[in-house]
DNA sequence: TCAAATGGCGCC
DNA sequence: AAAGGGCGCCATTTGA
């Protein structure tokens, strides 16, 4: 392995490398170098490479052409094994691992959020002067390096977790700075084709114009449809008692202000979140380029930050399209959570419905007398903590044919409810409940407790249930998503231009050279059955991956 | 007058 | 079919 950090206080100024054991004990001399191609020089290819953060280590050297096969991102483990202890939000660089397992004080984690600046000489020696000692950073990595793998222990499932998140941080800066495919001109056409040409700042577009209007004429006086509290004002003033102006909420209304409001919503929300502006924002280059956040999510999954990656409407999937000469491979893990809820809980009966190509088929045909929707509704109810409505009858019907399933999810909801903490197949915890929460929860219990006081205790320990009963599908469901992308990673690397764009909880995206999509296709679904055995290996279920081929994303469904 | 909270909705 | 989990982002509203 290769510990590798930037200089200190030379910014941008080098870096300093050396060999280490897999335990973390120097294996050769500290070297000095200058830049990523004299790193590169160095090292012989395949190396783990030892560092901070993938996410402010990598993007040099991905820059000057370089990409790094594997490595080992200190502050990403950090945060799962704190999570393991209990502890959310902590610094985790190395600095700090090796701050708290020496017993020093333990720096602040550097802002991500901060714009890099030009110090003055003041600025910087003052900066200096607040500093915790400054420790050797290729020391701090070896220590920080001893310590996690003593704290991980040897623990298989956690050691897979770890090798796929630090493999994942890889795979998301690449996809940052590679960007996804965006064609400006035709996601223009879709905005003007919706919402009429680009209006002038400050002004409402001309269709959105239009139905404002239309608003105002069927209640007979002003509505401003931006305005929740104006538009719930407008349907009680015509007779209709409603709590909130949701659209589901307002389809059940009889009115005739009712269809213009659904469009203006529906409109309004392209116009702002993926209109004009964002084009300008986010769409240069002829890329979208996001950042992608692994793991930043308790459960295991990505945010990103800027541009909504993960929100893009289907509308838009249209300007999605491949470089000429390109295709993109789109492959979706069909129906994961419902699969890992089988897995995870161990029950046989939902393994076997899980085996065919579509589950919820399959499981209206177990039960719910063909009903497809029925059951879908039904297990999805289960794993969100549905309790009322159509889902929460529903409910009794899964308990019967998968009553170990269904035990499954209702004891993590009871572990929620009880403030202990609950785990994914892997092994990352979910956090514990807030001080706060603890008191209020308890507060309820009181014998001398007021209505009001066991009503809100009640409310937040059920509010944790639905939490905790879903963290162990969706976390879980991460775990088998991150070791499918890094796997499937890996074998690209064989593939002449292929190039992970796209990815998204259970889906994700390859660009790549027309000739090669077929066996990029291939390869999404071997990952994917690689994923399934590491991740569920005494498990009789499938998860199934479905790539479809196609030269614009919006014809992948 | 500003920042924080809220309501709403897109994706999974 | 119902409004149950996780996010990020926008415009509006609230409150200090």
């Amino acid at each position: 392995m290769q510990a590798i950090a930037p200089r200190p206080a030379e910014p941008g100024g080098g870096y300093l490398l050396q060999e280490i054991t897999e335990a973390g004990e120097p294996h050769g001399p500290v070297v000095v170098v200058d830049s990523p191609p004299q790193v590169i020089a160095r090292l012989p290819p395949g190396q783990r490479w030892l560092w901070d953060a993938t996410a402010s280590g990598y993007p040099p050297f991905f820059r000057a052409g370089i990409r790094v096969e594997r490595c080992y991102d200190v502050t990403l483990t950090e945060r799962i094994l704190l999570g393991r202890q209990g502890r959310f939000g902590l610094p985790s660089s190395a600095a700090a691992v090796h701050a708290r397992a020496t017993g020093l004080a333990v720096p602040d984690d550097p802002d991500p959020l901060a714009a890099p600046t030009e110090p003055t000489l003041f600025d910087d020696a003052m900066a200096r002067s607040a500093m915790a000692p400054a420790v050797d950073p290729i020391e701090a990595l070896r220590v920080a390096l001893a310590d996690q793998r003593r704290r991980i222990d040897d623990d298989r499932a956690l050691g897979l977790l770890l090798a796929a998140e630090s493999a994942s941080a890889l795979a998301a800066t690449e996809m940052g700075l590679i960007g996804l495919p965006w064609r400006a001109d035709i996601h223009r056409d879709l905005l003007t084709g919706m919402l009429g040409p680009r209006p002038r700042p400050g002004e409402r577009p001309q269709r959105l114009a239009e139905l404002a209007t239309q608003i105002t004429d069927a209640f007979g006086f002003t509505v401003n449809p931006d305005s929740a509290v104006d538009l719930r004002a407008g349907f009680r003033r015509v007779g209709f008692e409603i709590e909130s102006t949701r659209s589901w909420v307002i389809k059940e209304i009889d009115h005739p202000a009712v269809a213009p409001v659904l469009s203006y919503k529906e409109l309004a929300r392209i116009y702002t979140a993926n209109g004009w502006n964002w084009l300008d924002d986010w769409a240069r280059g002829g890329r979208f380029h996001p950042e992608y956040l692994p793991g930043s999510v308790v459960s295991g999954r990505w945010a990103t930050r800027g541009g909504g990656a993960l929100q893009i409407p289907r509308a838009l999937r249209r300007a999605v399209v491949a470089d000429p000469g390109h295709l993109l491979v789109v492959a979706d893990a069909a129906q994961l959570e419902p699969r890992v809820l089988a897995a995870v809980s161990g029950d046989e009966a939902l393994q076997q419905v899980s085996a065919g190509a579509d589950l919820y088929t399959a499981l209206a045909n177990d039960g719910f007398g063909g009903d497809r929707a029925h059951a879908k509704v039904a297990m999805l109810g289960a794993m969100y903590g549905a309790t009322s409505g159509e889902a929460g009858r529903l409910l009794g019907t899964l308990r019967g044919r998968y009553p170990v399933a269904m035990a499954c999810v209702e004891n993590a909801a009871r572990q929620g409810e009880s403030g202990d903490v609950v785990h994914s197949v892997l092994g990352r915890a979910c956090p514990p409940p807030s001080a706060s929460w603890r008191e209020l929860v308890g507060l309820g219990s009181m014998q001398d407790a007021t209505d009001a006081e066991r009503r809100r205790a009640g409310q937040l320990a059920r509010d944790r249930g639905r939490f905790t009963r879903n963290f162990v599908v969706q976390a879980s469901a991460a775990d088998w998503a991150s070791v499918w992308l890094s796997g499937l990673r890996r074998e690209l690397r064989a593939v002449a231009g292929a190039e992970l764009v796209f990815f998204q909880h259970d889906e994700l995206l390859v660009h790549v050279p027309a000739e090669h999509a077929g066996t990029v296709a291939a390869l999404t679904i071997g990952a994917a059955e690689s994923a399934r055995r590491l991740v569920f290996p005494a498990s009789l279920v499938t998860t199934p991956v479905l790539p479809v081929i196609v030269d614009c994303y919006a014809d992948a469904k």
